[in-house]
Order: C-alpha cells, then sequence, then structure tokens
DNA sequence: AAATAAAGATACAGATCTGTTACTTATTGT
DNA sequence: ACAATAAGTAACAGATCTGTATCTTTATTT
C-alpha cells in the first residue's frame, strides 16, 4: 500500500468497524489488523483513539453532507421538493446492509459529555445537516425558514432511529409522507416566489 | 442494607451510570463502588454484567411506560388529546438534569447486532411504546391507527435525537406541535365517536 | 545510488475489564 | 439461640485495552 493511501484506508476501515460495532467495542488492536497495518503505523497518523474517532467523524460528516447535497440537486429542482427529496437520500442510506443507524447519534450516545470532543463533533455534524436544510427551506421562501428546517430535521432524526431499531427503510418513507403533509399546510404563508417580477409594488 | 433491597438498589444505580456514561464505559467496579456493595454481593444477584443490563433495562421500560401511562391518564381524557399529551410527557424526561438521551436507543447504538440481547431488550420497548400508541390512536378512532401511532412514534423519536444532542426540552414542543397539525389533518377519517349511539342503524 | 523516512514485526508496560476464589462477618429464618 | 444464608473483604486469574519502545525492512526522495 502506498503511504498516502494509508491513512484514508486507516479512517475507512474505522469507520466501518465503529458503524458495525460501536466505539468503545472497537479496539485499535481489530483495527490494525482489519487495516493490514502495524500498529506503531496507526500511531503515526493518529496520536491517540479518540483522534482517530474525530478525524473519522471529520471525514464521514463531509462525505455525507456532500452526497446529499449531490443527491438533492441531481433529483430535484423546485426547491419545496428538494426539501422532501432529502428523505429519498435517507431512504438510500437505510437500505445499505450495513445500515445499524447514525453513526454521530451513536458516537453522542457513547460519549455523553457535551464537553467531549466526540460529543461535539455529533454537534457539529447536526448543526451542519440542520443548517442546510435552513438553506433549502430559505431557497423555498417558506415565512420561517428556520422552524421549517428544524421540523425536516427532527422528522429525519426520528425516521433515522426508527431504522436503527427495526432495521427496514419505511421509515423514511412515512417521515417524507408526514413532512410533505406539513408543508402542504404551510404553503399558505410562503412568499410570492413564483412571479417576483410581477408582485406588489 | 437490606438483603431484599439490594438487588433493586444495584438496578437503580447502574441505571443511573449506563445513562450518564453508557454500557461499555460503565465497569462492574464502578458499579459496586457507587452501589456500595461488595463484587460478590453483585454476582450473586446478576450472573454477568449481560444480565445486569437486560434486568436494568426491563425494570426501566416497565417502570417508563407505566409512568408515561400515568401522566397521559391524569392529563387528559380525551383520546386525540390523550395522544399529544405523550409528548408533554416527554418534555418532563428532557427537563431532568440526567437527561442524556434514550437509554434504550443508546443500548440499541451499543449493542448493534440485532440478535444481542440487549439490542432486542431495546426493540421489545420500542414495541411496547409503540404497541401504546396503537391503543390510543384506536380509543381515538382514526381510521388508520397503526399508521397514526407510527407518525406519533417517529416524531417522539426524532424529539428525542435532538434533545440528545441539543439537552434542550425545544424538541419535544416542536413535535407536539407538528403532531398536532398532523392529527387536525385526519379529523375527517376519523370514524363517528361522539354520537355512538346515534349512529347509523 | 545514498540518505531519509515510514512501515512492519514484536514485545512490553501499565491500566482496566469481567468474573472467581477463599475466607470472614453480619443478618435472617426457624 | 442456632443453623443457614448472604454480605463484605481482598486477592487473583486471565483477557483486553491504549499506547510505547526496539529493531528490521521497505519505500520514497534527493
Amino acid at each position: 500500500m502506498r503511504r498516502s493511501e494509508i491513512r484514508d484506508h486507516l479512517l475507512d476501515t474505522a469507520l466501518r468497524l465503529f458503524n458495525q460495532r460501536g466505539y468503545h467495542a472497537t479496539g485499535i488492536d481489530l483495527i490494525i489488523a482489519e487495516g493490514g497495518v502495524a500498529k506503531t503505523t496507526l500511531y503515526r497518523h493518529f496520536e491517540t483513539k479518540e483522534d482517530l474517532i474525530l478525524a473519522a467523524l471529520e471525514r464521514r460528516d463531509e462525505e455525507d453532507r456532500a452526497a446529499m447535497r449531490a443527491f438533492v440537486e441531481q433529483n430535484a429542482s423546485d426547491p419545496v421538493e428538494r426539501l422532501l427529496i432529502t428523505f429519498d437520500y435517507l431512504e438510500t442510506s437505510f437500505n445499505d446492509k450495513q445500515f445499524r443507524g447514525c453513526i454521530f447519534v451513536s458516537a453522542a450516545g457513547e460519549h455523553k459529555d457535551p464537553t467531549n470532543p466526540v460529543f461535539r463533533a455529533a454537534e457539529m455534524h447536526k448543526r451542519l445537516v440542520l443548517a442546510y436544510f435552513e438553506e433549502l427551506a430559505h431557497a423555498a421562501r417558506f415565512a420561517e425558514p428556520k422552524r421549517i428546517a428544524a421540523e425536516i430535521n427532527l422528522l429525519h432524526e426520528g425516521a433515522f432511529a426508527v431504522a436503527q431499531i427495526t432495521r427496514i427503510a419505511e421509515p423514511a418513507r412515512q417521515a417524507k409522507r408526514m413532512a410533505s403533509q406539513l408543508l402542504a399546510a404551510e404553503q399558505h404563508s410562503r412568499l410570492a416566489s413564483l412571479t417576483p417580477e410581477r408582485g406588489p409594488a
């Protein structure tokens, strides 16, 4: 293996194991065995196990949000439709055979102290996802984009949690139907956007 | 301490520590130190750590569902209102200074294999909570009580997950507003129940 | 090609983990 | 009061954990 690839490979391996077995239950020895590297190599790339966890979460955070953005942009152009299509992205995650719940929620569940860096990494990811929903809700010209985004976010989290236990993808579809219903009821309060040049004044 | 109280006391201590620190991060030595008992005593009451976890989860399952039932019955009599008042019960949980997320979701997050007894205990709790929502939705005479119950359940889980990260109680209120909105839209499909004796022959 | 740096292999330190054993002390039921 | 049971104490076994040290081998860079 080329040196420059080792770090990425270790992050891949660690993420897979953290997802499969959890953080405390995944030892360094297992990570290096599965990764096919020596312990000294791992500790040259990451100072501590916590550093490895943080690097893995950061990588997953970026990958995941980029993938969601790409999915949304490729599958919907209407702003309201884009808010709803995020649930289809969620569904693809749930259909992954390796799906075992949201790794950030699990990370926060195993590192419950809000001052713990791992907890804060999970918190940051959720903050950024929420910010993306706000971006979409703003583009859709809802009167209260922050509230709409928080509602979409809560439905996402609910679907995640139910799917974590049931291991089926249906919660994503159910959450989408609920979101659809709620957004329909909000339509009356959306700002005029279809006729921006012909509006009042 | 009287013998008959030791088992309960150990379950209390274990539950508190599992909630505060997680399952893998809570060692037997810490449980007996905080519980003020000898290790031999703990192992006379519970064969293994897993048995202790299972007993703790079973106890919490029963306590929690009984508390929710009691709260609902004391604070609402109208069947639809009862579905909504469950979110107020949730809010009281979130306001607990010791709140760190749903211990059953955390348990499933640390024991991800669906055949693992701890995972299955979490699964069972969620199943029973869902069954209670179905009971309430049925009493409220909704046309599709199972779907309504699943929606309420998804909102509960969403509120739990958001509150786990944000550590505020607002998600409970937001979920309640969303549930209220969704149930209002379902009212037209409810079966006649206010005039049960005057219905069509 | 030689110098430099990283990777591999291996053993180990020191802590912590679950669970057991041996023995003493206290509590309970008859 | 006495016999039986359980609790306390303390040491320990054996495994596993994170992280380090030593040394050899491989790969990269100049």
